[in-house]
DNA sequence: TATAAAGTCTCCCGTAAGTGGAAGGTCAAG
DNA sequence: CTTGACCTTCCACTTACGGGAGACTTTATA
């Protein structure tokens, strides 16, 4: 099947599948007189695959290491598992941030009074120099 | 004072402090002999302002607008509360997003044994077609 | 005073993961 | 035979800088 067909069939657009055959994370072959991609039902389940790791915020350089996972049947499953706990890990990071940014600014906006008046302590809070 | 000075004054870098002039946030005054960046003490305590704003997840060109509410006495609290409100918006969409990605990551890795067999459910989860 | 070192300048390339568009080749239908 | 859909490569753009080259200015040292 063509790349047009391969996109549907994956639920990614078309410019992200020719990206993924540019980088070589999903190489299909290519006809030889036409230079069209052609994709086959396994290139299909790869990029379902990657779509779907890609959802789950893994980065293209982890995915390619999935995908080789993927490939391999004699994968040990602790490579898997140790990819995944390190990503659960920097998710629960970035929601640690998060949070503590949204308390900050959850607490700052408390005070602000939100009207015409030119008074805000957002700003100030802003504006303050902290001694760190 | 040059560049250099300001950047340490700030905490940024000379690069950060550069990129903020040459886009338009925070231009200082050139000399015109030797064409160096000239900051004042009110461009540190703006660079100070952007700096944190950033740390607190703001982009650029909300950086630009607070600036801008800054630096104008009359403007009405209700604009930074606004922008304020709409932030903490976002992050908290962010943090759900990666708290329903953690639940999901936590799910397929506790039944992956993560030893030396090629069983792993996590790569059977991603592998999965779903159907939505 | 001569020179070396530090600081600054502009310009270009790279990042992640694509998106958008231009210019041109290919294919099926009417 | 031509239109239109599809495909190709290539280039530019996005965010918010960082790295480095090569040239210039200023400062410190011998």
């Amino acid at each position: 099947m063509n790349i047009g067909t391969a996109a549907k069939k994956s639920g990614l657009s078309v410019k992200t599948v020719r990206f993924y055959s540019n980088i070589g994370l999903i190489s299909p072959d290519k006809s030889s007189d036409s230079n069209y991609r052609i994709y086959s039902i396994q290139d299909v389940e790869k990029l379902l695959f990657v779509g779907k790791a890609r959802k789950f915020d893994f980065s293209i350089e982890e995915c390619r290491e999935l995908l080789s996972l993927y490939e391999n049947k004699d994968r040990p499953s602790s490579e898997v598992k140790k990819i995944t706990l390190k990503k659960i890990k920097e998710i629960e990071q970035r929601m640690a941030e998060l949070d503590s940014l949204r308390t900050e600014l959850k607490r700052v906006s408390k005070n602000c009074s939100g009207d015409q008046r030119p008074d805000c302590p957002i700003i100030g809070f802003l504006a303050e120099k902290n001694r760190s």
